[in-house]
DNA sequence: CAAACATACAACCATCTAGTTGTACGTTGT
DNA sequence: ACAACGTACAACTAGATGGTTGTATGTTTG
């Protein structure tokens, strides 16, 4: 598994740094998908795609539960919002530094 | 030079892909730091760091001002939040696939 | 003017990445 | 039993990435 927290912030954004991943995610958080469907959307091998779902999995952005000889992924929008709290905490510190501004200007 | 959205999201994505970046990224959102103030804070040659401060600026999260012979950057607040409504995005997708699960179960 | 400073960029190198093909193995259906 | 299906993974390749050092250019200071 992962360790740290920067270690999960690097293999959220390297899964989304990449189209094909952000379609995959799209289609599996809107519903499951076989591995195999996955890849009939795609002008790549089986291979390739499997590759994908392997890196968002490991980034815990998806999961699979195996139901006969499929492997259905499923998207974790809880991971998607942890990745979005995470944008969050950078604004907050872009407003710490206008509340700084403001007081700048409130001392002159 | 005109770049579609899934190029944008490329890289930004990417840019956000690197812890040094991520924390070059909070110190300018924090208030402007020159080339060279950014790099005293790390263990790499100014040329690397250097390097990061591009990465950023190409995805459109920081902007340079000249002022004499330094370069001061500053964070794009805006730029971080485009990314956060790309997230945001997904997880309406997630919301369309519990929408539909909640009718399949009314119609039983 | 010369020296020191701040930045940009080229050239190079080791490693990673995204794709490929091929192989192996469990599951399903005939 | 066996052929077809679904998946995983190894080995390989071209190109991107993240680091290095060295050089060039503009700016400030003595």
């Amino acid at each position: 598994m992962i360790e740290g927290d920067e270690d999960r912030a690097d293999a959220f954004f390297h899964a989304l740094a990449d189209r094909t991943r952000r379609d995959i995610l799209r289609r599996v958080l809107a519903g499951e998908h076989s591995v195999t469907a996955l890849a009939a959307s795609y002008d790549m091998s089986f291979a390739a795609v499997q590759k994908h779902v392997a890196v968002l999995e490991r980034a815990g952005l998806l999961t699979k539960r195996r139901q006969g000889r499929e492997q259905l992924a499923s998207g974790d929008v809880e991971a998607v919002r942890s990745v979005a709290s995470m944008l969050d905490e950078l604004e907050e510190v872009w407003r710490g530094r206008i509340a700084r501004i403001d007081t700048l200007i409130q001392e002159e």
